[in-house]
RNA sequence: GGGGGCGUAGCUCAAUUGGUUAGAGCGCUGCCCUGUCACGGCAGAGGUUACGGGUUCGAGCCCCGCCGCUCCCGCCA
């Protein structure tokens, strides 16, 4: 028996065909003199129905013993159901099949989980639906995810092909580069002690293939980072990645709303506004405090260094005399915080240095405050005005160096949204996206604790060529040519012009980074070579694949658009990797374990 | 590496201050039921309270340890 028709087909204009239906038992519903099964495919279902009077018994038997997800092949007659009958909550819902015909394709066992409920299905503790994953992705909204994942995936690639894109392969046996992100490590068993790294991204081999003429490349590269994961992080990974020839970041930023514009379209049928709006780094850390800003509501910071520059509260004189600033958000309608919401906002501060948080609850007419008996009537009054104080806000302080300030107040402005939301005064529309391009990061930060620069976003981002000679002068004020794409508080990419003179290269690595030329070299010496014959000025960007489909499906967690994701720990709960290998293995690949006991 | 949350029947959850035989809904098994679609009705089975210790007359509940899942910080060039 083969189908004729999958289950979201059948209409009223079918009634009258003989049809053959195959897929899993969704429900039965056995009235005893009748039964109804609805047969379930990727596509739909369709009620069938088998009565007795028109069946043999041994037929009517079998339909009788079937159970949820046995998969079955069902053949019979499409009828109008009867008067009043119809189930408008599904497609298929005017019509039924009369089954003369069926046939039990695999029996099921009882499912760990239900999967034909959708209100209990998405309420499954996770770890069970990662055990069952075949049965998790058999749930619509499952189906729908990947689904969409793969729409997007075609539309990307299609998109790119329009643009004069190819797609070019690169390999996942790579080597060592551990500037970045930890790297999984493949032994070799040709030559003990070498290794194969997995990539954290093909970044090199782009870059090389810009100097190999190809000027336009793109990949849905698989990624592998060895670090700790959360909701939006995988150790394995899939970028949208490319690199152009001869560009500026002006011709990037336009090919990604290019392509977003498309992929909104295609996956949501949303036109999206473009271009999209730019903000640089500082101006995103002074009004939002995070480098990739939810821009969906206000509840800005506002800088009120000037007017405590000569408080008499010493808190935010004295930061301000050590060169640091103040810093303050308005969380409209907050004034009611309990004390556990501003010890959790407290903690964020400390776990950024900070001493306390200093806040106002404008409540009663009145400021409620431990601080506000310090400020003088300026004082007083500039906070007024600039954070247009009214009955039930609650304002929150930072006081210290710039880049911590934001940063205190960023954090604390997103967890002040949450609660807001939370308590039904903030209404953000599920169907908003807000896209922004945050652009002239600083090129190199500054590691405190092992005393040197290091990159911000990666060592071969080209510098804003005006900044070039501050390089050796003054490192901190040197822009890269870097820019991300966020959307919603996510950040979807990241990318930039690169390096593509040799001696420039050369500098940041040995100069600037403190690289050794060896070690350069060893790691480098096969770019550095490329740059000397004939390297076109390029650039590039990378989104996270993942995390545009999560946004997409509106979930938060990229586990739901992975088919078989790992948990927190790096475990995949079907197939119990990582797991033991056999000593021969070890031996073949020169390796000895030493495994460290336990403690106690 | 650090902090928070969770773990009770197949699933989702409950169990008063530490106190009788650990309950409910769904699912499952059996019987009944010819227009259901969350079918309905009756009956029944089903528990090492993740695991290991401890405190106590008594522990699902308190303490210690451990495993797993999850969220966050660090980390993610």
């Amino acid at each position: 028996m083969k189908r004729t028709h999958h289950c979201n087909e059948l209409r009223p204009e079918h009634i009258g065909q003989t049809v053959t239906l195959a897929g899993w038992v969704h429900s039965r519903r056995d009235l005893g003199g009748l039964i109804f099964i609805d047969i379930r495919d990727r596509e739909g279902r369709t009620q069938t129905v088998f009565d007795p009077s028109a069946l043999p018994k041994d037929l009517f038997d079998r339909a009788a013993s079937l159970r949820s997800e046995c998969v079955i092949a069902a053949a019979g007659k499409v009828r109008r159901r009867p008067e009043g009958t119809n189930n408008p909550k599904i497609a298929t819902g005017e019509i039924e099949v009369a089954v003369t015909e069926l046939e039990l394709l695999n029996y099921a066992d009882v499912l760990p989980f239900a999967v034909d409920d959708p209100e209990i299905a998405s309420k499954v503790n996770e770890e069970l639906r990662l055990k069952y994953r075949y049965l998790d992705i058999r749930r619509p909204e499952m189906l729908r995810n990947l689904r969409l994942r793969s729409k997007v995936a075609t539309a990307t690639r299609v998109f790119f092909d329009e643009q004069g894109f190819m797609e070019v392969e690169t390999p996942i046996l790579f080597k060592s580069t551990p500037e970045g992100a930890r790297e999984f490590l493949v032994p070799n068993r040709r030559e003990p002690g070498t290794v194969y790294a997995l990539p954290q991204s093909p970044q090199q081999f782009k870059q090389i293939l810009m100097v190999a003429g190809v000027e336009k490349y793109y990949q849905l590269a698989r990624c592998f980072r060895d670090e700790d994961q959360r909701a939006d992080r995988q150790l394995e990974f899939t970028q949208i990645d490319l690199e152009m020839s001869f560009i500026e970041r002006e011709d990037l930023y336009t090919l990604i709303e290019g392509l977003l514009k498309r992929v909104w379209k295609v996956a949501l049928g949303m036109d999206i506004e473009t271009p999209f709006k730019r903000l640089s780094f500082v101006e995103a850390m002074n009004r939002y405090g995070m480098d990739k800003p939810d821009a969906r509501f206000e509840m800005e910071l506002v800088d009120m260094t000037e007017d405590f520059r000569n408080s008499a509260f010493k808190v935010f004189s004295g930061a301000v005399q050590a060169g640091g600033v103040v810093k303050a958000l308005n969380a409209r309608g907050l004034a009611g915080a309990t004390q556990g919401q501003i010890e959790t906002m407290t903690d964020y501060a400390k776990s950024f240095g900070a001493k306390g948080l200093a806040y106002i609850k404008v409540e009663g007419g009145e400021w409620k405050s431990p601080i506000v008996k310090f400020f003088s009537e300026t004082e007083r009054a500039a906070l007024q005005s600039k954070l247009k104080i009214e009955e039930g806000d609650l304002i929150l302080f930072a006081a210290d160096q710039w880049l911590n300030a934001c940063e205190i107040l960023g954090r604390i402005r997103l967890y002040c949204a949450d609660v807001l939301s939370a308590q039904g005064k903030l209404n953000i529309d599920p169907r908003r996206f807000d896209f922004l391009w945050v652009v002239d990061f600083p090129l190199l930060s500054f590691d405190k604790e092992q005393n040197r620069w290091y990159s911000s976003h990666h060592p071969f981002t080209a510098p804003v060529a005006e900044d070039i000679p501050l390089l050796t002068t003054d490192p901190k004020k040197v822009r890269g040519q870097h820019y991300d794409i966020v959307v919603n508080g996510w950040e979807l990419g990241g990318g930039s012009i690169r390096i593509h003179q040799r001696d420039v290269q050369k500098t940041i690595f040995e100069q600037i980074l403190q690289i050794p030329p060896d070690i350069a070299q060893a790691r480098f010496g096969y770019m550095l070579e490329a740059f000397r014959y004939g390297a076109p000025p390029h650039g590039g960007i990378a989104l996270g694949f993942d995390r545009l489909i999560a946004i997409l499906c509106g979930t938060q967690s990229i586990r739901d658009v992975i088919a078989f994701p790992k948990t927190a720990k790096g475990a995949d709960l079907m197939t119990e990797a990582p797991a033991p290998v056999e000593p021969k293995q070890l031996r073949e690949l020169h390796l000895e374990l030493r495994i460290p006991r336990k403690e106690g």
